[in-house]
DNA sequence: GTCTATATGTGGATAGAC
DNA sequence: GTCTATCCACATATAGAC
């Protein structure tokens, strides 16, 4: 035992590290000895405890995303029980499917902004181990809140739903990745307070619930907006009674 | 001059492989080799004509973006001209933004949605060299575009109009990029008509005008969004005037 | 402009001592 | 569980003949 600076273990600050390390460069540009070179730990300590590259995103993500998953569910389950048999609202399911994965950036402990900006960062990677793995772990979370989406706007299309919980995830995953262009070109964006990718200032936390402020308005008026015309010509999935509210 | 299949000369076939590889496995792992092969040219090529792989990415964006950066411009000054002195419809304003990059994914010569697909995945690659190449391709536009939503909204603080248009950017994006989970798990999205990464039928130039029929009415939704109450409690740039219309 | 051959580095993974 | 040493495939890039 050389040297005991927190109570992590090798395999946790494996973990830790990886986490910070994948969403700075991505999955890609990250190579095991940075990972390991970064933690403190031998070389071949990653595949001892994980088996491979691969396995170890897997487990980075797995261990975030089970308490997500959950909550996800809890969160939902204690609403449809309060409202009896009645819809919910949508803003509460909004509330609840955003507002609980904005609140991990909040705590340092569920993974913080570093877990949420790779999270938004690694879902639009062509990975194919990758999409196999996410398509996995959000398949029965999605189809919850889908289904609640469908119960909650009744006159609107299914098919418009989904299209529309698509644009409010991208919106979402877009806005907690931090590296668009725009607050290079704007100087406003996620890191004017801040600290660049790495840095992680003690205003991380207070960042993800003013984001959760500015979001959540953004995405129920996206939601609820008007039905498109669905006047295309080659019209082969016309929309049934279009709706202006 | 053993194969002349096209008129595409060397220097064209390895941009045009170039983009569909990278859009399909991502920069970092695509090599040279991948995209020499396939282009059925001499692994050498790519240094001799580009000089280096990060190059090649350079180049294979700014073919697109100098027609997208001066369509956007010119679009968004003829309807300045068309309006006189008065501000722009916000409508008119997203139509001109989004509308014109949507065009490009229903026309082949401009690189169809394989290019909008690239797009959307390299926004958010976190890689120093990517960042930066987007940041001065995109500042003169977004900063034009920027100020005409100003004028169109006068009220709406401007800090809250640079986060919508992050969302929007967001939403557009990930759209897209199409390699979110709900495809997979709804079996909706992108490719439901559309082959898989690869595959470009007919029916993907038609994809990207349904597609803009969907985003357009989420984003005006969302763009005129009542504003946040903003009570945070360590609220150290509260806006003003709130405004619930 | 195109090719072959190669320089030079780094990647993930593992065998086997301790 | 941790370490050293190493295997081997593959990366980008280039030198130099044609």
């Amino acid at each position: 035992m050389p040297d005991q600076r927190t109570n992590h273990d090798t395999r946790d600050r494996i973990l830790d590290v990886a986490e910070r390390l994948f969403m700075e460069h991505g999955y890609e540009a990250t190579s095991m000895r940075m990972i390991t070179g970064a933690a403190e730990v031998n070389l071949a300590a990653v595949n001892y405890h994980f088996g491979s590259k691969e396995a170890l995103l897997r487990e980075v993500f797995r261990r975030r995303l089970s308490w997500l998953n959950r909550e996800r569910l809890e969160v939902l389950d204690r609403l449809e029980a309060q409202a009896g048999g009645t819809p919910l609202k949508p803003s509460q399911i909004l509330e609840a499917f955003f507002g609980t994965l904005l609140r991990m950036g909040e705590d340092e402990s569920l993974g913080g902004m570093t877990f949420l900006r790779l999270l938004g960062r690694t879902l639009t990677d062509p990975a194919e181990f990758i999409r196999h793995f996410f398509a996995g772990e959000y398949a029965e979370v999605i189809d919850r809140y889908k289904r609640a989406l469908f119960r909650a706007l009744p006159d609107v299309p299914q098919a418009e739903i989904v299209w529309r919980l698509h644009f409010m995830l991208g919106a979402m995953s877009y806005a907690i990745a931090g590296t668009d262009v725009l607050q290079v070109v704007t100087g406003c964006g996620l890191s004017d307070l801040a600290g660049e990718n790495g840095a992680q200032g003690p205003g991380d936390t207070a960042l993800a619930r003013r984001l959760a402020q500015r979001l959540m308005p953004f995405l129920l008026g996206g939601l609820r907006a008007p039905l498109p015309q669905l006047l295309d010509p080659s019209g082969n999935q016309q929309e049934s009674s279009p709706k202006t509210a």
